[in-house]
DNA sequence: CCCTTTTAGTAAAACGTTTTACTAGATTTA
DNA sequence: TAAATCTAGTAAAACGTTTTACTAAAAGGG
């Protein structure tokens, strides 16, 4: 019953054609070589009937490229990245490219074990994510010559193609935001990374408190901590100490869930009246009650220019390409979270 | 700068040794073969000097093997679906295979175009949550000796490898639980789909409502309606039309968002007086105010065994392998929302 | 009519492995 | 000592394509 797909070979041989031949043929270069209409006729006929289909891993063997993208982000799981990856996957799906979907957890160690394994399996091109101390093999990837696109951060001084958002200015907005709605003390809960993006969120944020003449608060959650016992009760002991503290801002969205559920059970009342802004937005924010104020990133454009630039590189045989350093806006939704006390 | 990667042949060069001695101490076949103990040496050294790595495309183009999985799901975006892909990707990576996740809309055609397209790029085996109508396909791969195991859903007479969940007594639980708390007029909303899986909830329902002698009242809405205005409008009016019915219990999540944001949006009240259970939990049911009630599926169990059953299948070269049919227990997590008339 | 060009293809190498079949020399067996 | 076996490898085919270099026959040019 299992019947073995025909190749090029046996077609030859029945069509009494050489491999070459029907090789030119399916590639749309018959004309070019003076293939006559009937033999390309006759080609294309039994190709349909027999349904042949060629064979990817050889053609990737002859030619080194793989119609395979790699998309790397912190974490599949979390719907941040899952959403984009859908809208990634729709768009390489209609350019007949595949996408491979692999998860760093921000962690160097593993992010350079994956780049290698899928640089060693010829992936055309790599949207990456990076975690923080990845530059030299970004760049090492950059130098053979593959496409490289970054997605949320970059590094300061290796100059590559990517899409972020205006995190400083998206950052100030919904600090003062806060202020505008007269909290007088906002605390800023964050993870403890020196990458770029974060970076530019705590200056906003600190910033704006200042310029606003208020105090700032931060705190720094381990990377490794978050969403665990440690983590929480870093957040619990920060808000059980300081009582005063009216609002917080957290830098990234799964800082915000963990404290949803530290203030809820901390209070039931509480989340009432602590103002409250987060980075990145979700469809629970807007059904929470009291809905809370996000900072949403663009994500099918996010998507989109990922892949635009991809394209352009992939298309652009080794010619060098300009730069491409996109800066998306992120949006501050206003909900109830942020309006509690007026 | 761009440095070609080292072959098998430039090795062989190096050394004065064959190609095929190279080919065999690298598959650690040396000994086996009689291949001396300072030839090793000398290869496993140079080869670790050099740092090669077998390039891969030709490796699977003459042994067949990718190493390469496919896990198709609805929608990768959906947080179910990427939270199961996250472990799938965890254990693959730890036997060293990668995994291609795909979304297939639960649209047949869709489905199709990608079994035919990752068929052809010669993965090892596919991890499916199929469609309503691939099963033709399914049994075509099943043919051909490719590995298959489906999820969540199976086909009534194809015997298939798969996992899925005790949706009958599952279902039967969550509108017992209901009833227990003294619902009189449960509503259950689900998707318009034939699958078993949703079949042996609706049938659960109805018994359990039948026995308690209440009225059942079900709405269907259309899959490609949901989370859309046609979708949600028939949600509203059912409620609005009803305004009897005490309590629903949503078949599956991305029906249960919806839904909570029109409920709220009715009457911010609402929410509170209305019995909720859902099919698939997620944090934010826990975080909302009220918490949600949900049957939980056990994500990890059931990509451990999707997986255990998955390298069972890629161990057995080829001899026939008795069917494995894992049914595991989702749980009944009791919150507010279905206790809120008591 | 002879030389050149065009037409309509084909043969063979190459991509980088794995694997089967072979071999030259050393050692053992009878 | 001749035959058989073992040792330590190697040559070459194969996987299924793409692509470069070639060619025999037909057509065109002067």
């Amino acid at each position: 019953m299992k019947q073995k797909r025909p190749s090029i070979k046996d077609i030859a041989k029945a069509l009494n054609v050489s491999i070459t031949t029907i090789s030119f043929v399916l590639n749309g270069k018959g004309e070019e070589r003076k293939i006559s209409k009937e033999v390309i006729k006759k080609i294309e006929d039994y190709v349909e009937e027999v349904n042949y289909r060629p064979n990817q891993v050889a053609q990737s063997l002859r030619t080194g490229k793989s119609k395979i993208l790699v998309f790397m982000v912190e974490d599949i799981g979390n719907s941040f990245f899952a959403k984009i990856a859908r809208i990634i996957e729709e768009i390489a799906y209609q350019k007949d490219y595949k996408v491979l979907f692999c998860s760093n957890e921000n962690n160097d160690k593993r992010s350079r074990e994956l780049i290698r394994v899928f640089h060693e399996r010829q992936v055309d091109g790599f949207l990456i994510i990076p975690s923080p101390g990845i530059k030299k093999d970004i760049e090492n990837l950059i130098k053979n010559d593959i496409p490289v696109v970054l997605g949320d951060r970059y590094f300061e001084d290796l100059p590559t193609h990517h899409v972020i958002i205006n995190n400083y200015e998206a950052s100030k907005n919904a600090a003062q935001h806060l202020i505008d709605n007269n909290y007088k003390n906002i605390a800023y809960i964050t993870i403890g990374t020196q990458q770029i993006q974060m970076l530019d969120r705590a200056r906003a944020y600190k910033d704006a408190v200042n310029e606003a003449g208020l105090k700032s608060t931060i705190l720094e959650i381990p990377f490794n901590q978050i969403n665990k016992k440690e983590g929480n009760d870093l957040i619990k002991k920060l808000l059980n100490e300081n009582k005063d503290i009216d609002a917080v801002f957290f830098s990234t969205n799964y800082l915000t869930q963990s404290a949803l559920e530290i203030i809820k059970n901390m209070d039931p009342q509480l989340i009432y009246k602590i103002g409250i802004v987060t980075f990145d937005d979700n469809e629970f924010f807007r059904i929470n009650t009291p809905s809370i104020s996000a900072v949403a990133q663009p994500l099918q454009e996010m998507a989109e220019e990922l892949m635009r630039i991809m394209f352009k590189l992939l298309k652009s045989k080794d010619k060098e390409i300009p730069l491409i350093q996109t800066v998306l806006e992120a949006k501050l939704i206003k909900r109830d979270s942020s309006k509690l006390n007026t």
